[in-house]
DNA sequence: GGACCGATGTTCT
DNA sequence: GAACATCGGTCCG
């Protein structure tokens, strides 16, 4: 399977449009010599003003200052006591906005995202949480730039799918905003 | 297969 | 000191 890194510039849309069009992209992780990839299936939008789910809704902090920084940095934060959850920074800098990814399907370096999870199957990435710990990505990732080759996205294969759009998970606010997108059929969608 | 619940640490009030 | 963009277990059907 051949795999392009996206351009730069795609991490400036707004980040609704950008989370739909990250679906069925591909998401690869290098460590040292070992290559990690696999499709996003599931994303969710996040803003900052007129979001109230949002982190950044209230103000600018030293925790979501990495939203309002510029496009294509990973926003890398610990939740609930023991999860990692990656989000793609998009639109202009000095605007707050990010793409969390919820799940992913894996299609290379498999075996070592089992061995990384401890889970088999759907398992392995199927929560936003899950595929962080499969795919080792922690508060060192933090800010990584998504144009260099530590993390970055390739664009996918010419395949249709559709796209269900919902409200999101997990928060209480915003709920109005249908702005968790996923692959319709696809097995490792969180919740269906 | 759905509902409930505890674990757990960081952030902000 | 409460809230929190979750997970994995357990219980109950």
């Amino acid at each position: 399977m051949k795999l392009r890194k996206i351009k730069a510039d795609f991490y400036l849309q707004n980040s609704v449009s950008a989370a739909k069009a990250l679906l069925g992209k591909y998401l690869v992780r290098r460590q040292g010599a070992s290559v990690m990839a696999a499709k996003i299936v599931e994303t969710e939008a996040y803003r900052g003003k007129n979001d109230p789910g949002s982190h950044a809704f209230v103000k600018r902090t030293p925790r979501n200052e990495v939203m309002f920084g510029p496009p294509g940095r990973a926003y890398v934060y610990f939740c609930y006591g023991n999860h990692y959850l990656f989000n793609i920074v998009t639109e202009p800098e000095g605007t707050a906005g990010a793409v969390l990814i919820r799940a992913v399907e894996p299609v290379a370096g498999i075996k070592r995202m089992k061995k990384n999870r401890g889970a088999e199957g759907i398992n392995i990435t199927n929560g936003p949480a899950k595929f962080t710990q499969a795919m080792a990505i922690g508060r060192e990732q933090n800010r990584t730039d998504l144009t260099k080759n530590e993390i970055y996205v390739c664009d996918g294969q010419k395949e249709k799918f559709g796209i269900v759009s919902k409200s999101r998970i997990g928060i209480k606010t915003g709920l109005d905003l249908k702005w968790r997108f996923y692959i319709k059929g696809n097995s490792y969608v969180s919740k269906p």
